[in-house]
DNA sequence: TCATGGTTTAACCATTTGGTTAATGACTGC
DNA sequence: GCAGTCATTAACCAAATGGTTAAACCATGA
């Protein structure tokens, strides 16, 4: 076998390019010649390492999306205490979204567009979805001994989701609405670390 | 001139069409002819009608944002009392939501890989975005009379849209991570008509 | 009834796009 | 230094796609 290096060096750079082309344009709006261009190679050493686009875009997207899942379960499935783990989880959350800002629009456009690979593909993987079992039991306890107010606790991962997720998916439309330059909504998202739980905390707390 | 019943028929059928298509597949996605079938006419009839896809799209995007904003405008403007305005805004905005259950991935979407065309074309519409004023002074003297916890106007209309559109935008998602089906799902979303604006009050009220 | 003008269609065209092929480079072990 | 093999490229191909054209259709008013 030759050195790994330099074919490595090259998929990687094919990687990087195709996951920037697709977040950025969508699977069918990406075009294998834009990566081709972005990676800097021909476009026919696309087809060389990644036989198709589908192919190509089903790498990309379950190496990006599998990264998520079980950082979030982990937390979530933690001892931690019901506010601690409200804290931990929003700025766990957070910190992997401002790494990858453009991965929930990239994430809901595809489970949008072709639900059915992603039930297939990923359900194996996280075991069917989150780890609630854990939460649920603490969110009763903290009920039973009235120390929040009682709700569902899919409405407050569902709210807790929202809360972080939301400005990322949204940013053009909140940019736009609001008026925001650039460097304002790097403020604001940075603001949202600290407001987000307080925020959380305060709806559900007696 | 003729009859304009069935021209305006044919017309409202590819624009019905064009909506549908677009919504579900994006721009880059759809195809005309996908327009086409969907309104049962020829393909060369969509170019008739509408010059070409970048017309015929532009012009049922603006059609569908348009709606959104004086609405919403209306009720943020509107001269009811903080918590009143909170419960109507809710109300309202997932109203519209549920009659147009893919405009925000759509509009999303849109905003994110052209904004661009977005910016100059909506911005005379809006006067530049929300109006927020008469809303800012509110919570202000609401802090003020101690009713309140000081949180800043953005984060908390950020936070109410996101609790509002999240559940439409990550919907496939949501579905997924919790294993909900349709029916399960509908529920949810019915459900949270009456718990969001709870929620939202409970976190920034003393 | 027939000329007129908007409406609709089938056939066609040019370009784009995903994908292939065959030839060239470049590195390795012998 | 040469045979062999992986990496890379230019040229090419077929299908898909947005868009056009010219002819047919059809309701209406003269």
């Amino acid at each position: 076998m030759r050195l790994k290096k330099i074919s490595a060096t090259t998929e990687e750079r094919i990687k990087a390019a195709a996951k920037k082309i697709f977040v950025q344009k969508g699977y069918a709006g990406a075009r294998m010649q834009d990566i081709a261009n972005e990676a800097k190679i021909n476009k026919a050493l696309l087809h060389y390492y990644f036989r198709s686009k589908d192919q190509l875009f089903e790498l990309i997207f379950m190496e990006n999306v599998q990264k998520m899942m079980p950082k979030i379960n982990s937390i979530i499935d933690s001892d931690d205490k019901l506010f601690v783990k409200i804290e931990k989880f929003v700025a766990e959350y957070l910190a992997m979204l401002s790494e990858n800002p453009f991965l929930p629009l990239f994430v809901v456009n595809e489970l949008s567009s072709h639900p059915e690979r992603f039930i297939e593909k990923l359900a194996p993987l996280t075991h069917g979805g989150l780890k609630v079992n854990k939460f649920i039991q603490q969110m009763q306890d903290e009920v039973a001994k009235g120390k929040i107010i009682p709700i569902s606790p899919v409405t407050l991962l569902m709210n807790t989701i929202s809360l972080c997720v939301f400005p990322y998916l949204g940013k053009p439309m909140i940019q736009f609405v609001f008026g925001f330059d650039e460097l304002q909504y790097r403020m604001i998202l940075e603001q949202r670390k600290n407001e987000v739980a307080l925020f959380i905390i305060n709806s559900i707390k007696k």
